[in-house]
DNA sequence: ATTTCAGGCTAACACTGTTAGCAAGGGAGA
DNA sequence: TCTCCCTTGCTAACAGTGTTAGCCTGAAAT
């Protein structure tokens, strides 16, 4: 072993997290984040068996820290609503990599998404197709603002309160 | 020339939407579509800038065709939304390249964005923050049913219904 | 007949994920 | 302590991506 302290398993999966944050999805690149770890490219296949266990786990971990600030807001469904907006836009790259990208459900920790998705349906309080509803009425405003599909004029404060009230009154 | 009717530019573009169609958005490569047109990859530059010219196509004919698809739809908001999500789900690949990769702005026709956007207004008939709201719910549907966010016994048909219900009350 | 040029071509570059095969060092067992 | 093995690094390479440079050829225009 030329270094003594090689990168763990652990230390793949943080500098991953920073590389994504910093560079987003398309920077994300087997060799970046071998150079990130001083390590040539091909060594990561002795820690990871593809890049795909390293997207799995970066949705893992959108899921888990998606799932605590959600639980954080207020109670209100308006508090999560804007604790929804505040953190996908806080995270962009972690929301896309997350949410945009097919979920690699057979690698990702069982019930990780389960619970957010009965996170909301809780949320909401009826039922499940009202929940998924909800659901995608947020990821549609998160995924076109981060988009950018929205006119740079349009007041999405105002946009984000019409929605709140459609969910609130139907 | 080795060939003497080559591709026109009329050609390359309705070529790349029948690739894309077939293959969706990871398989149109640039090679992938020379092949189709019978030449070398490199030949395609003569035609073409890059690759962002044909996608700019291809969101622009999905704008089009798109905006044509909710017109032709009944009046009543149900059966645009409806229309909606018929057209998005008939074209999943066309629909994810108009809507679920950044627009080219600069490179699709003037005009044809702001088209598609004052037709959602109208049909609300509400305020800009309103329409917006509305076609973020519509979108968040079809991207996560694209996308498969949705778990297999999700009964989506229900799940238009209540965002159906959502739109018209609010 | 000569020239110009559109539109093909091959070779190549930088990038992507990934595999094969080699080498060196540390830890475990005899 | 010696030896073996296994972990984990390495380089070289392959197939794919978009793209550029430079060449060649046939058709059209002067």
């Amino acid at each position: 072993m030329a270094n003594t302290d090689g990168p763990t398993r652990e230390r793949i999966s943080i500098t991953a997290y920073e590389l994504l944050k910093e560079k987003g999805v398309s920077g994300l690149s087997m060799r970046a984040l071998a150079d990130r770890l001083h390590i040539k490219a091909p060594s990561l296949y002795k820690h990871v068996a593809d890049k795909d266990e390293i997207i799995a786990d970066l949705q893992a971990r959108g899921l888990r820290e998606f799932g605590e600030a959600i639980k954080k807001a207020g109670k209100s469904r308006k508090a999560k609503a804007l604790a929804y907006r505040k953190w996908a836009l806080g995270n962009p790259h972690l929301y896309e990599i997350t949410v945009s990208i097919p979920l690699l459900r057979d690698r990702i920790p069982p019930g990780l998404e389960d619970g957010v998705t009965k996170m909301i349906i809780e949320i909401t309080g009826k039922d499940h197709a009202h929940a998924r509803a909800v659901w995608a009425l947020m990821h549609g405003l998160v995924d076109l603002e981060i988009a950018g599909r929205f006119p740079k004029d349009a007041d999405l404060d105002l946009t984000w309160k019409r929605a709140i009230a459609m969910i609130g009154k139907a």
